[in-house]
DNA sequence: AAATTTAACGCAAACGTTTGCGGTAACGTT
DNA sequence: AACGTTACCGCAAACGTTTGCGTTAAATTT
């Protein structure tokens, strides 16, 4: 079987007697051409199914209608969902999207972003590797391509940033909590170089002084990789203290579920004894049973604004560094792990 | 800030008083090159960072170094688990991936396909869209690039395909129901369009005929679209039976996990009374209580091999449409659904 | 010493598009 | 009638790379 050869502009300018250049012309709009050619050569263009050659498109113009898409991990629930919003609203607007996977390995992250940059993609969107300790690296590499920050971000980088408001939406978490008559809140988070762990901790840390309720160190628990197992290690620590929390809020739905797990081999009764919270609404939340009251990231909304952002300073290229911030509204959902439902 | 100008073949050559061709085969190690000179090329170029130019390049070569992929959603457990097997991948074979989602939407698959070969892709990893009837519009915007199927696959697409044993597997599962002296075996399907299903549901047939259990089409459900609340609906299905099953295989740990909701619900014993089991080993299996049985399939595995098979094809060039079918082995993962653990 | 081979390199075309510039008619304006 | 406009269109260069072919000088063979 013989490689099909592709029509060119140089095809249809024979068949129709015209040259290249109006061919070319014609197919974009150009005010120059009239009507009439015009239809003539989107006609046979469409009778012989001509596609532009996006190599030698991409070679004149400097521009791929590419963007590369660099996530820690693309299994996780969250950020698969927004790569979901990421590829809903590149179909419409046109953009074909790369992805990697730097697996929270910041060499890995620099090389796959010079890659991309060498690709010639027109824009990055990053949820950054934790412990990005070199930001200047970042800047380096990425060689004036613009790029946007989401979920995973960090002020240090002077880019547009998307982000869920994380502080308020812990602050009304542990309100809930507090509303429910809880005295005694744990927290289960990450380490601190975590910027979403931190900016979380803050608004649990402002909840419970506004309602004037201590601080005890004791029932604020780091770890480093916050997974189910670690989940219930943290709980097991919590349940051997002498003045037990009446509520867990975890930073994020496996450390929650862990708790559960563990709460649940000890019989104890949540939400009455112990209540529990997660953050991400992931699939699993639902699944657990109680039911985790957990707060909701909305993924496609923040994958498509993410993308929104960037193709607009792509588009606009004002060739100055946009460094905002917008932030998403979560949304409290609660479940039986707070509120007894029958 | 100024947009910076990359340096090119060109520059070198000026920098080197060499010819640009001579530039171009020092750095591709071509054997015409003298040993000095290519060291004293590749020496500047890295000084210089020089980068190829990858439009001009793929230009040249029509090759884009670039594979697309095209998932019915990206966001399902199993799909974004393959997908990193195939990003892992890519990443040492040096190539790149552009992700598309088809949204299960025969006619989106296949503009995407289109926009992928229009794009340039070397080739294409696809899971079909359940319901792809139109096979030859495939084979026909496919244009010769090569394909290869994974994970949901039809024999009716001439292209290798990579797919676990779904028989085998089912077939096991339900050897392993009747190990635990279980005679009333039900299972929950896809309705027939779904090549998995249909194979899946083979797998039952020849369990059951093996030994000697009747077939019972009351305790055979079908549905169209396998979720959690589809797994309820026909679990309160087989519950409302006189004959109730003693075990329910289902297709997929959505529906398992539906099922097993619907069993809590009832006070009935898992798995003393009903048994369950499901398909994928997802995140969620381990999360439901009790933990569930399930067959795990290795989408990591599944990944790399697909894109080792596609890249074998790309660049032994053969032209010639191979039809091999490859058959990833499964584990059975026996949990507390089906066996009682304390 | 002449002829042939070999090693190392340069010339220039080609890939398909876009685009600045120039050209030619037809038309309208003084 | 001479001039300026306008509407359309073509010429040709340019983007950066690869590659067939030609060239030259040195090395080797006869």
């Amino acid at each position: 079987m013989v490689k099909k050869r592709t029509v060119t502009l140089k095809d249809l300018s024979q068949r129709l007697n015209l040259s290249i250049s109006t061919v070319s012309r014609a197919l974009n709009d150009h005010p120059d051409i009239s009507k009439f050619t015009k239809v003539k050569v989107t006609k046979l263009a469409n009778e012989l199914n001509y596609t532009p050659n996006v190599f030698a498109k991409g070679f004149r113009q400097h521009k791929s209608n590419t963007i590369g898409v660099i996530v820690p991990n693309i299994s996780h629930y969250l950020t698969s969902t927004i790569i979901k919003g990421i590829l809903d609203e590149a179909e419409i607007k046109g953009y074909r999207i790369v992805i990697s996977e730097s697996n929270n390995n910041h060499s890995k992250q620099t090389d796959m972003l010079q890659t991309m940059v060498k690709f010639g993609v027109d824009g990055i969107l990053m949820s950054i590797s934790k412990a990005t300790e070199n930001v200047e690296s970042i800047l380096k590499t990425l060689n004036n391509v613009p790029m946007v920050l989401f979920d995973k971000v960090s002020n240090k980088v002077p880019c547009t940033q998307i982000l869920i408001n994380e502080e308020d939406a812990t602050f009304n978490a542990v309100e809930h909590l507090i509303n429910i008559n809880k005295k005694r809140i744990a927290i289960i988070k990450e380490t601190e170089n975590s910027f979403t762990s931190e900016k979380r901790y803050a608004g649990y840390l402002k909840a419970l002084r506004k309602h004037n309720l201590p601080i005890d160190e004791k029932i604020i628990l780091s770890t480093e990789d916050i997974s189910i197992v670690q989940g219930k290690r943290m709980t097991n620590i919590l349940l051997s203290l002498k003045n037990r929390p009446d509520a867990i809020l975890a930073i994020t739905d496996k450390a929650a579920i862990g708790a559960i797990q563990v709460l649940k081999k000890f019989n104890i009764k949540i939400p009455e004894e112990i209540a529990v919270i997660g953050f991400s609404n992931s699939l699993s939340s639902t699944i657990i049973d109680p039911k985790l009251t957990t707060i909701d990231q909305p993924g496609q909304r923040i994958g498509k604004i993410a993308l929104t952002y960037l193709i607009d300073e792509i588009e606009n290229e004002t060739n100055t560094i946009i460094n905002k911030t917008v932030e998403i509204k979560t949304n409290l959902i609660i479940r039986g792990s707070t509120i007894k439902i029958q």
